[in-house]
DNA sequence: TGGCATATACTCATCCGGAGAAAAACAAAT
DNA sequence: ATTTGTTTTTCTCCGGATGAGTATATGCCA
């Protein structure tokens, strides 16, 4: 398509902005949601916005009375059909994820919600969770054979194995995603509609594409965190090294090795002791700690390498 | 802002898709140009385009007569003030990534351009582009001591440092983005307007913000390339080590380790030799190799690792 | 005072990545 | 035929990061 075609469109668009609002308190990782928990926060795009961004910003301002701060775009997609009038109209609905503290006042009609209620299967911290073998493997494997083609089979088999680590893989926690869109395809989630089967528990439903929009932005947060001291926004200014390990733990929906997360937040020097002890921890009393405000710029990108040549 | 506001909006909107497609052969990356190689590629999304990847891949087809085997979302951004019409305009902007290969026919009005030649200061290959000390680190200069502010001009030293590899830093290559950003906000760029000092000779510039999207494509890229086995869409189906790596250090802009390249294809099990051996290297003859086409899935996502507890 | 629970420190083996040396295999020049 | 050059290919060495497990410190409470 070349230029001068671009400003040719006329049929009937919205713009939507939905949020995935994340806080982590005492090891529960919560999203703010609307309807009683049936969907994440939406709004149109205001002629006033200066930008998505600050569109965004906005009326999160607005519902939470803080702003994040951290605020990212996680994804963009278009549905026709999907208004009711009988115009054909076309729906841009543009997702963020944004993290922030959970203090501060919210509208009546929204509330914090664990957000595990939604993705139970994604929530390995103390034990594996059972719906995993009760009602998603076997699904899953019905969902595998339920193809003639034997390579397509295979395809499938290959697929589930890599997003619920099966068949002697490791669970990677990042495929959260994967796992939606395998669940959705399988038919095991009622969002797919009137294959999905209503009668399996795996977790709260949300309006439309909601919970997808979710797992997108869980699987966001899982993998920034690993590289990007983003954990920052979710703490308190004060706290110990096992507070920070929980609100990890929560994330990631996995326990960690409490001696080599210290020695790796150390090593990293994220942190830095501010003297004072925390008593009430139940057992020898803490340290307390702050992050180190430089880390913000310095570490803002380190990510993998290449064997780079130097010199 | 609750549910049911959620169709209110009735400004003028209009959607454009804007590609970065790549390719890259003996050692040159592209992209596909047009106006001459002042502008991307970009359409509007129509009416018959079920979803915003099919749109793009529908007018992708067209263009290149090749289908990109990798298509991914980059970023969604929205201008006002866009149109010429009187009436209030509101421009959504959705940026995709391709990689393809170079053959195929182009229409006319298109065409494959180094993208160095827009970000020169990218390509670290062979020796350090002179035009970083000579214009970009007295420009960037000037910017950090334009502010009076002593903290602020402290964070402007420390964001120059890590973009460019100042003050003994090592050069990040995958920070593309923000080096533009930087570039941009010190008036270094011709796109910045007016204030852009359109003397400097830093790179061809582009229409609107298609440069900063380039930008944010090969950002992408050169941070995907290192986790995941993309570089497949980039090659022939049958290669050297040496192409393979050569493919590599085009996207990554810097040289890299032979030895220690291999070796990471290696044990990545990346590839398998056909038998074969391509003799017309100037050199020693090399294996010829293929792909390994189960890679594709089996490492899809591998990712950096957290220090999760076994057990 | 003796558990109990958590916090913190230390050890050890292994793997991976950066860096460089060197051998192997061809072509072209002498 | 020998030398030189160029590229491919294989090894080695080393330090630091990582996985895994054990041991000690320090409070509270019964």
């Amino acid at each position: 398509m070349t230029k001068g075609h671009t400003d040719s469109i006329s049929q009937s668009v919205s713009v939507e902005l939905i949020a995935v609002l994340v806080a982590v308190t005492n090891g529960q990782p919560k999203v703010i949601t609307v309807s009683s928990g049936d969907a994440l926060p939406a709004g149109p795009l205001e002629e006033s916005h200066k930008s998505l961004q600050a569109g965004l910003r906005a009326w999160v301002a607005d519902q939470t009375g803080r702003r994040p701060g951290f605020v990212e775009q996680l994804y963009t997609f278009a549905d026709r059909d999907r208004g009711h009038s009988e115009k054909y109209t076309r729906q841009i609905s543009i997702s963020y994820l944004g993290l922030t503290g959970e203090d501060g006042p919210l509208l009546a009609s929204t509330s914090w919600r664990g957000w595990y209620g939604y993705l139970p299967w994604e929530d390995r911290r103390d034990t594996v969770p059972a719906l995993l073998k009760d009602i998603v493997e076997p699904g899953v494997q019905r969902w595998v054979i339920a193809t003639k083609d034997a390579s397509a089979r295979q395809a499938r088999r290959e697929r589930a194995a890599i997003a619920f680590g099966l068949d002697g893989r490791n669970w990677n926690e990042d495929l959260v995603l994967q796992r939606y869109e395998l669940l959705f395809e399988a038919g095991l989630l009622p969002e797919a509609g009137p294959a999905g089967r209503r009668s399996l528990r795996l977790g709260s439903p949300m309006e439309a594409d909601h919970r997808r929009i979710l797992a997108t932005g869980i699987a966001r947060l899982r993998a920034k965190i690993k590289y990007n001291p983003v954990v920052f926004e979710l703490m308190p200014p004060i706290f110990t090294l096992q507070q920070l390990q929980q609100c990890v733990e929560a994330i990631a929906g996995a326990n960690l090795h409490t001696p080599n997360f210290r020695r790796l937040i150390e090593q990293q020097q994220l942190v830095e002791a501010t003297g004072a002890m925390v008593a009430d921890t139940g057992g020898r009393p803490a340290r307390a700690y702050r992050f180190r405000a430089e880390v913000k710029e310095e570490r803002a990108a380190v990510g993998a390498r290449l064997p780079i040549a130097r010199a």
